[in-house]
DNA sequence: CTGGGATTGCGAACGGTTTTCAGTATGATG
DNA sequence: CATCATACTGAAAACCGTTCGCAATCCCAG
């Protein structure tokens, strides 16, 4: 079966290759914000014969085709989900790790405000929240269990 | 003389060597925002025989200590600024790398919001806008007229 | 002044990423 | 369907910012 990223790369006109095949399915079924090394992992599952180097390659050539879009959490590697229309931003669990997507157009707005009293035109913005569930924040004074 | 940051590092009650007392000068001397690189190339034009390697240990110890604080541009190499009680983000111009500094106690409100709805406590933020000058941007709109 | 723990300079190591190069596969063409 | 130029791939080396190990050196409490 053709893979919703496949698909993508094939109207792009990306020559398709085994592996970029293999890459496009993992990225497809991917939920998460997996970094290159975790891509590769998924993929060499599939078929074994896949390199690391390609798979950075790959991951460049979706990036500039804006098949997928790099997502830069400060943790000091590369990290990628599938390009979307709308722009979103993320909240990262400092606690678990888990990424937690969120869109708001009035932030969208007040950027936007704030770039032009500055004088300048956005060509592009990025926006992390870090945080810890208000439940378990609540806790950390007479912790302690686990959370399920 | 005895720089701002020097005095900041002897109250926090850190070792003062030669090199320390350097770099804190460049630091508090910097209207910018070096990457260590830079640091180190200013400090080694008032003392030759600093390596970068101590301005590296001694740029970790200064944001331990919360002296300084590392700013991470995105651009793979981490920048420093001096420590500051009131929270501010960076508008970076994309033509000319020039970093405007704002805050707006607004945004800060609407962050809060969100990470709360979500269910969150925000323990860290990070926001940057990429932008180029507005009187530049009208300079090639016919380029970009027809883009939102 | 002096001694010993902290700090330094050097170079080697590191982790993520890119590149080089020789061999291989792709898909346009005949 | 075979051919072929071309683009792609794997493996290893190069890269770049950063950290580390170690012997030499420095700071400052005694």
């Amino acid at each position: 079966m053709t893979s919703r990223l496949e698909a993508l790369c094939m109207e792009k006109g990306l020559k398709m290759t085994g592996q970029r095949r293999v890459i496009s399915q993992v990225l497809s079924e991917a939920d998460d914000h997996p970094d290159v090394e975790e891509v590769h992992r998924r993929a060499v599952q599939i078929d074994p014969r896949i390199s690391i180097a390609t798979v950075y390659r790959t991951m460049r050539l979706l990036e500039d085709a804006q098949v997928i879009e790099r997502v830069d959490l400060g943790d000091g590697r590369a990290r990628y989900e599938e390009a979307t229309a709308d722009h979103h931003h993320h909240l990262i669990d400092t606690r678990t790790g888990r990424i937690i997507e969120f869109a708001s157009p009035e932030l969208e707005a007040m950027k936007e405000r704030i770039a032009h009293e500055l004088g300048y035109k956005i060509v592009g913005h990025r926006l992390e929240i870090y945080g810890v569930p208000l439940d378990d924040a609540a806790d950390c004074a007479r912790d302690e269990e686990e959370r399920p």
